[in-house]
DNA sequence: GTTTCTGCAAATCTTTTGCAATGGT
DNA sequence: ACCATTGCAAAAGATTTGCAGAAAC
């Protein structure tokens, strides 16, 4: 089958575990590499179905289980739900208001300081797990003071109206 | 009903949301602060049950969502599933090895440099989530080199033998 | 050729929900 | 008395699994 490989450092690492690369496999990467930060399942789910349903629900849900035990992407529970992202090189974590959901992108290097110091003082390395700090940002916090009365779903993850 | 209370200002809590104060929410409170760090699903209702099966599941489940929402406890995903913590005065967060499950008990003050930073880069107010950042123990890094090759899930969630 | 992976549908498991009864306030 | 909360059992939903065929390697 003719494929566009996503990655080839992503493709050579599946090889190097032992992995096969099916066509589904790269079809589920290439998904989560378009949907971009935070995709959920089932915009994963639809975004490998687009162009005819050839992947079934189930192999998604195991490979986004591989890539996750293996690091290929990041799997993150906010407010709620599961999301997905592609592991990059460019490590970062998010700070995601519990309020209007404003994501802010914030670069590894601020986190960093705090993991050296996990590291100087308990010899423990945090594995670039890509955080989510969630909070509230500047213009909600006018709005509340300092406290947050309640913590709410995601709306990706809400069934109905709050 | 006469129970003990757990904690005044829980309680009192509680009540100024204008929710009400029921044996249940008691006995699951206390359960939750009996167990202490890192309390599942299924550990809690078992302590509740303790003493003869007064508490259906559903109201734990009910209790549970209810009391995190208003963080009266804190929910944290581990490696594969929900654990549940009662919110303290002494926020702390937890490093937590994948390998060998160590669970490394750190101050807030060690994390409040990192959000303090977040404040003054971008007004951004993290709120006291208690967080639990994996990686590798000093011990096992040394058995394993910088990198962890899997990700394990932690054994209170393991359904069989790895 | 061997072994892994996939699709399908069934099975499983967890969590949620509707409703009548209970019991805080 | 009023209305939130509970227990029960059923429902819903999400994820997993067994197995036979397909397809990487």
């Amino acid at each position: 089958m003719n494929l566009e490989v996503f990655n080839p450092k992503v493709t050579r690492r599946i090889r190097r575990l032992g992995f096969r690369l099916t066509p589904q496999r790269e079809l589920i990467l290439n998904a989560v590499a378009r949907k971009g930060e935070h995709a959920t399942f089932d915009e994963i789910y639809a975004e490998v179905q687009s162009g005819g349903p050839r992947v079934s629900a189930a192999t998604v849900y195991r490979n986004l289980d591989l890539f996750s035990r293996y690091r290929l992407i990041h799997g993150n529970e906010i407010a709620g739900g599961k999301v997905y992202e592609l592991a990059s090189e460019d490590e970062h974590h998010h700070l995601m208001c519990h309020k209007c959901w404003a994501d802010i992108r914030v670069e590894n290097a601020e986190a960093r300081k705090l993991f050296k110091e996990f590291h100087d003082q308990h010899g423990f390395l945090v594995l670039g797990e890509h955080f989510i700090f969630m909070g509230l940002c500047a213009d909600c916090r006018r709005g509340e003071g300092d406290t947050l009365g309640r913590f709410n779903l995601h709306p990706k993850f809400r069934k109905e109206k709050d």
